[in-house]
DNA sequence: TATGAATGAGGCTTCATTCAT
DNA sequence: TATGAATGAAGCCTCATTCAT
C-alpha cells in the first residue's frame, strides 16, 4: 500500500521487509505485489523472476552495507583507528538498518541468492583484507593467518551488532560498543598493542 | 537409499542433510522419504508434520552439540582452563559433525523451528554463562556486560570453525586453532591475564 | 466440457451436479475443474476452499428454491389458496430443477455448509410460518403445533416430489399432485374444510 | 475403549456412532479401531473393507427397524389400526434409537452402501404396502396411487419423527404424536373415515 | 507500462489397506 | 485371531509465472 513514483523501488523494499519477516519460500510473489500496492503481473515486468528479485536485493544491500562501513576510513591515520572506526560503522548500520542486516545474515549462504551476486557481494568487503595487512605490515596486528583474522572480526562485528540491538538505553548501548571493540582489538592486536578500552567516553583511563 | 534398522533415525538423518543442503522449504517431504528409502506415509507416520520432524531434529542435534562442547570442563581447574577445553571441544564437535553445525546455524532464529524447542535448545547452552561468571568472579575475564562475553565467545567460535574447517593441512589447522583460541581469550581475559599464545605446541612459551 | 462465458458459473453447475450424483467426499476438486474445463487453480481462484463453494451454492440453490416456491403467494385469497399454490409451486421447481432438489435435501443437515449459510437458508422459508399461522388466524388449518405443521408439510411435500418425479406421462403426474396436496391438505385442515380433491382437472366440484 | 467379548460388535456399534456424527468419509477406519479399542487391522480382518463395514451396518440397523416398526401389526384389526400402530411404533424406535434413524436416513441413498443392501433394506419395509393395500380393500384408505400413498405416509413419519425429537416434556411429546398420527391417517382417508383425534388420551373425543 | 484472470506443476498430508509377526 | 508398522495413491491447496487486454 505504499505510494512511491517509482514501483520497482517500492517493490524492493517491500519484498526487504517480507523476505525478512517471512523468509523467501514464505513469501508469496502476490504477497509481495498485494503489500507494494501492484498487480501480479507488474512484479514480473520488473524482474524476471522472483529469484531475481531477491539477487538484485542483495546486491543492493550488500553494496549499501560496505559503502556505509567503509566510510571514512581513509582520513584514519593508521589500522587501529581505523579498525575501531570500521566497527562503529558497521555497528551504527547494523542497528539503524535492522531489517537489511538480518536480510543480509539470512541470505549470505542461502541456495536463492545466484553464486555471481554472492561473489559480488563478497568482493565488496575486501576491504577488510587489505585493513588487516595494513596493521600486519604496521606491527599493530598479530602475523597470523589472515585469513582467520577476518573471520573472527567479521564474526565478532556480527555478534556485537546483535548484542547491541538488544540493548536498553542509549548509554547502554555506547558502553556495550566500547567493550565489544574492546574484545575485538584484543584479539587482534600484537602484544604490545593491547588497550583495555576503546570506548569514546572513557578516552584517558588507564 | 540409506539401510538402517530403525527408519525413523534414517529419516533424521536424511532429513538433517538435506535440511542443511537445500533449507526447509526447498526440501520437500517427498524427497526426504525417498532418500532415505521408506514410503511417503512412512515420514509422517514418525513426525507428525514437517515442522514436527525439523523440531524432533533440533532438539536432538542441540542436545548432541551441547553435550560434546561442555565435556571434560568439570575437570579443568579453572575458567580459563575450561574455556579453551571449550573451544577445543567445540571446534572439534564443528569441524566432525560440519553439517550438524550448519543445521544449527541455519535453524537457530528461523521460523521453522517451534518457540519452545528453540528455548529447549538455548538451555542447554546455559553453562557458557556459568563459566563466563566463574572466570569474572575469578577475575581472570574482564568484569563486563556478560551478555556482550557470551555473545561475542559464541560468534567468535563460530567463525572459528569457519576458518578451520576451510583448513587444509592437520597441522594448519592446529596452529588455527591455538591461534583463534588466543583471540577468544584475549577478548575475554582481564589485563593480567592475556597471553599470546594457547595453541597446544606451543605450551611453556611466555 | 461445459462452454460458458463465466467460469465461475460453469463451476459452480458442474459442482452442483457431481456434488449430487457423488457426495462432497466423493467428488474431488479436481474432477469439478475437469468437468467445468478449467484448471485446477481457476477452482481455487473463485472459491477459497472446497467448502466455500459448496456453501456459495447452497445458499444460492436455497435462495432459487425459495424465490419458486412463494411466487405469486401473495395474490391468492386465502391460506389454502395459497398452500395450494405453494405445493404446486414446489413440485413444479422440485421435478423440474431435480439435481438442486436433491442437493437441498442432501446437504441440508451436513457438515459440509457452514453454519451460516444454513441458518441463511432457512430464513428463506420463513414465509412457510407465516402461512400456516395465517390460516390458522383465519380458522381453516387445525390450531395444533406449528412446529409440526410445518415439519409435516414440508416432509409432504418432498415425499410428493420423489413420487411426482417417478411419474411417467405428464397426465399421471397431474393427477398424483393433485393426489398429494389432497393428502396435505386434509392433515393441515380444521374439521369443516376438508375436501376430496384440488387436483386442477376438479376445480368446480364441493 | 469399549470393552465387549464380542469385538465386531464393539466395531459395529463404534461405527454407527461414527458415521452418524462425522460422515462416512469423514470418519478414518484408524478411528473406528482406535475408538472401539482394537488394531487398525482388526477391523479388516472382520470386515473385508471400509464399504463391507457399512453394508453391514446399514442392513442390519434397517432389519431392526423393520422388525420394531411391525411389531405387534398382526394383532390389530383393521388397517386403520394397523397404521396408528405402525405409526407409534416408528416414532417410539426413531426416537429411542435416534442414532440409528439418522443413520438410515442419511445412507438410505447415498452411494457408499452397496444396491444390493439397498434394496434388502426396502424389502423389509414392503409390510407398508400390504398395509396401504389392506386399507383401500377395506374402504377405509383412499383409493388413489398406492406408491404415492406409501411416499406420503413414510415421509410424514420421518417429519414427525424429527418434531418429536425435538419435544421438550413426555406430555408435549404425547400430544404431538397424536396430532402427527392424525394429519397422516386424514391425509391417507378415505372421506366417511376422516377424524380429528387420534392421540391417546383423547380417545372418546367426537 | 500495468493489469489480474488463468494456468498447472508440485507440496503436504490423509487414509484404506496389507502383511509379517 | 490380533497387531501396528508400513505403504502409496490420491486429495486439497499454493504459487510462480504467463498473456490477452
Amino acid at each position: 500500500m505504499e505510494v512511491s513514483k517509482d514501483k520497482q523501488e517500492t517493490l524492493l523494499k517491500t519484498a526487504l521487509r517480507l523476505f525478512v519477516e517471512r523468509g523467501f519460500y514464505g513469501t508469496p510473489t502476490s504477497l509481495i505485489s498485494k503489500e507494494a500496492g501492484v498487480a501480479t503481473g507488474t512484479l514480473f515486468f520488473y524482474f524476471k523472476t522472483k529469484e531475481d528479485l531477491i539477487d538484485t536485493l542483495y546486491r543492493q544491500v550488500k553494496a549499501e552495507a560496505a559503502e556505509a562501513m567503509c566510510r571514512g576510513l581513509d582520513n584514519e591515520p593508521d589500522a587501529k583507528a581505523k579498525l575501531l572506526l570500521l566497527g562503529r560503522n558497521a555497528v551504527a548500520w547494523g542497528t539503524e538498518h535492522h531489517e537489511k542486516m538480518k536480510f543480509m545474515e539470512f541470505f549470505a549462504h542461502s541456495p536463492f541468492v545466484s553464486t555471481t551476486a554472492q561473489k559480488e557481494g563478497m568482493s565488496r568487503f575486501l576491504f577488510m583484507q587489505d585493513l588487516i595487512e595494513e596493521g600486519i605490515r604496521e606491527g599493530t596486528i598479530r602475523d597470523i593467518d589472515t585469513g582467520l583474522l577476518i573471520f573472527m572480526m567479521a564474526s565478532s562485528f556480527s555478534g556485537l551488532i546483535a548484542r547491541v540491538a538488544a540493548a536498553g538505553s542509549e548509554s547502554e548501548r555506547e558502553t556495550i560498543i566500547g567493550q565489544g571493540l574492546d574484545f575485538v582489538w584484543n584479539g587482534l592486536a600484537a602484544d604490545n598493542d593491547k588497550e583495555q578500552n576503546n570506548s569514546k567516553r572513557s578516552k584517558g583511563k588507564t
